[in-house]
DNA sequence: GGGAGATCGTTGAGTTGTCAACGATCCGGC
DNA sequence: GCCGGATCGTTGACAACTCAACGATCTCCC
């Protein structure tokens, strides 16, 4: 999933929207006011973090997904961290979680051990290889989120996305099956 | 790339964050102040996408990416588009786009027809079973964007996001080299 | 204490995207 | 008019994720 922007058309008000989509239409369909919020939304992320993707892959061959990966494991207590819960924090799937601690491994970024509580569990332990990695690209990605987002922003500002987007993702905390706990709407 | 959240660790100060990430940390990392705002964005952004994807796809059959193609062909005058333009606007690469167009053609959505002024170009064309399938799935859809966007969000914060994201997005309009026309910071 | 059912991490197969390279076409300078 | 370099959309090869299914283990209730 790509993830652009829009979601359906409106008013014939083409405005801002220096290089990208219309942000008024003309089909059958009709959409709702504070959609464009949602658009600049989804613009924002898939430009941002295709930029630091790219900038971190550049300069120290570490995925987005990678990076934030050694980031959980190094940030936890132990530096170590269940495949589990790594994923949940990482938002990928169980199966994408092994295969990515998988190339992590292979690079002598992480290594698998034994959870010694449950033997049914591995857990991923950073390395020093791993940390030291991560410090050299943390760098690189520090610069470029504040390059392209933190700098951008004031204070304010920062404190109210921090609230609505956070207000936004809690409820939808797990997100394993497709959506059970959540009221379509009033019903 | 998944794209989840957290970029470094920093103060030992965890707070809310319901059920993902630790937003203290406490590896040998340092990190800005104004974070929180990223993660939450990376957050509720994967979180959410993926919530609609998943509706969308079990309602309609439709990735988001191939209902998001869709529109911008439906809200092009004419209906029809050049393959080039719809990759800028789905934010895609033009041999991703190829392919989207393909599938979505293999299913009756859309018809690719030569460009009359540009012997090189194609336009993708929506077809009447293309309209409806996207009239179809912008109910669901749209009823997906209010449930975990806007409607927990007032006018003021979406104003606001949308002011804010924007600006964040401009300055990276196009994107297909690295990073050329943007100054690292201030020289 | 024993068994049914949940959960753990991994695997095979399939999907969807990327990059590099291609032939075809366009354009500007000579 | 024509030629060199850019741009168009497509393709092959590959990367990174998903889902479904698996064996192993845990957990809870009888």
């Amino acid at each position: 999933m790509p993830t652009s922007a829009s979601s359906a058309p409106s008013s014939p008000t083409a405005a801002a929207a220096p290089a990208a989509a219309p942000r008024g239409a003309s089909a059958g369909v009709t959409e709702p006011p504070g959609i464009d919020a949602w658009r600049s939304f989804l613009t924002a992320h898939a430009r941002i973090t295709r930029r630091l993707d790219d900038e971190l892959q550049a300069a120290h061959g570490l995925s987005l997904a990678e990076y934030d990966a050694l980031l959980q494991v190094a940030t936890t207590p132990g530096r170590r961290i269940r495949m589990n819960v790594l994923a949940e924090r990482v938002i990928l799937s169980r199966s994408g979680i092994t295969r990515l601690v998988d190339r992590l491994e292979a690079q002598g970024c992480l290594e698998r051990i034994a959870c010694e509580t449950d033997a049914r569990g591995q857990e991923a332990l950073l390395t020093p290889i791993g940390l030291e990695r991560l410090r050299a690209a943390a760098r690189t990605h520090l610069e470029g989120v504040h390059r392209y987002f933190l700098d951008r922003l004031d204070e304010a500002e920062l404190a109210a996305l921090d609230a609505s987007l956070g207000r936004v993702a809690s409820p939808l905390a797990d997100g394993r099956t497709t959506h059970e706990g959540c009221p379509p709407a009033a019903s």
